[in-house]
DNA sequence: ATCCCATTTTAGACTTAATCTAAACGCCGA
DNA sequence: TCGGCGTTTAGATTAAGTCTAAAATGGGAT
């Protein structure tokens, strides 16, 4: 349930972002702001329907577009989507252009992330992934 | 163009990995091992049906999985996919479980990654994504 | 309070990555 | 060489996300 304190806090939020306060959209980051998990667009859909059945997908993605420009919600992707492949198998990282998309590896040894990561909560961690992301030297050079 | 010495590399690497050697499964990894960038599933197909004009998708996706599960390729999602949306946008990192999917918050403090990067290449690294992969406390628990 | 209109929502078709299926094929050990 | 079983093939299917055009509406102007 959603206290007095989120809604008027939600509100403020998006008035302060200047975006325009519709339903629809109040209600996905009113759910944003009170799941503690990492909901998919899919699991927001379904509870925006609950309350608005009629809502489209479209409007779900809308939203979150608008709330992700304005800085209210953060995108995350994980690895169930497109992918590529290489077949250097060494630990490496990667940088990702956002202007060109281009990939490319970054050794280990540019950056001071450890091999061995111990963050409690009885996890155990198997991996480290390391994403950079910016714009590659062709992209930045051509502003 | 592929080398001899390339050739007998692949083949004996896979011959090691106990893969059947097919032709098709042969070409994804040759080209892989050749490929500079970080090629799609798709960019990959297009390339062995080059040489196979029947090859289905299918059969680049099941060599990708064959040739991934013997550790002689490697996947990297990238970020064009399947999205999660979170209210939290303030620094942090992520940890995915491999066995049930979630995806819970990690401290940044938690680790030693820098907030400001320099790889060099003349490319500017506007953010940083660490994601931690393993089993979570519950999942652990259930071996 | 009412009007206005640019923004937003809606319904549903469309795109694209990836998976699934069942039948035909072919690698490789005996 | 032969035969079994893993692999390939063609095409349907699933699922995430985008697009479009028409209808609805938030919120500033009057």
């Amino acid at each position: 349930m959603a206290t007095r304190e989120t809604r008027d806090n939600v509100e403020a939020r998006m008035r302060e972002a200047e975006l325009r306060l519709t339903p629809q959209r109040f209600a996905v980051l009113e759910y944003l702001t009170r799941a503690s998990g990492h909901p998919t667009a899919d699991q927001i859909a379904a509870e925006i329907n609950r309350r608005f059945p009629r809502a489209s997908r479209a409007t779900v993605y809308n939203a979150l577009k608008a709330l992700r420009d304005a800085g209210l919600v953060r995108e995350v992707a994980t690895e169930e989507a497109l992918t590529r492949y290489e077949s250097n198998v060494e630990p490496h990282h990667h940088f990702v252009c956002r202007s060109c998309g281009k990939m490319e590896d970054v050794p280990t040894g540019a950056l001071p992330a450890p091999a061995r990561v111990e963050i409690g909560g009885g996890r155990e961690v198997e991996k480290v992934e390391v994403t950079l992301r910016g714009l590659c030297g062709a992209c930045k050079g051509k502003g």
